[in-house]
DNA sequence: TTTATATTTCGACAAATATCGAAATAATTA
DNA sequence: TAATTATTTCGATATTTGTCGAAATATAAA
């Protein structure tokens, strides 16, 4: 749960969700859509992997990356709990 | 968005919801369920209502604070969008 | 085998964050 | 009014985080 929060809080990684959402890309595609460095973005890459939000493979030398829904399903159940109004 | 995933990014604020779901609490009671300092609880609340995920209001010398769900839902919202299955 | 391309790891650094004790503010009680 | 209680603000500090350039690794192409 820890890093879950942890890498969904930062708009960049967000915004790999949201890109990852439509299609698997590589990394290099990824980065495309950001100015910022290569090191960075695999560093972004890296955090989301460790919450499982994402999952890589690799296809010669590029590594794909897809969208897991298993975790943010989990974060769901917790927010809803929570968001259920008491009676 | 930023603020609130900043809020939800540690676990004793995210305790602190859980709390608050079962009932209103002062500054003080809540700070009893933790071992932390008043100013660092201080500030942990501050980062929730600046988050919108809790409210608060003065009762006599007590500091009364309640969970907001307007938020939460918001974000639900959010997650649910991304972990649909594309199809 | 050399060169090029894709990605990650390493080392460093500036900015953000959680925490604390002391002091300040506000309301209550003696 | 003076003392007490509840909470926040202030200033400082240690830790974490996002970022970068350079180097390392891995695969593909010439």
């Amino acid at each position: 749960m820890n890093t879950v929060f942890k890498a969904l809080n930062d708009p960049i990684r967000r915004e790999i969700l949201t890109l990852l959402k439509k299609s698997d890309l590589t990394a290099g595609e990824i980065a495309d859509h950001f100015q910022i460095g290569k090191p960075t973005l695999s560093h972004h890459l890296d955090l989301l992997r460790q919450a499982d939000l994402v999952s890589s493979r690799k296809d010669g030398q590029f590594v794909i990356y897809s969208l897991s829904t298993t975790v943010l399903d989990e974060i769901l159940q917790w927010m809803y709990q929570l968001s259920q109004q008491k009676q």
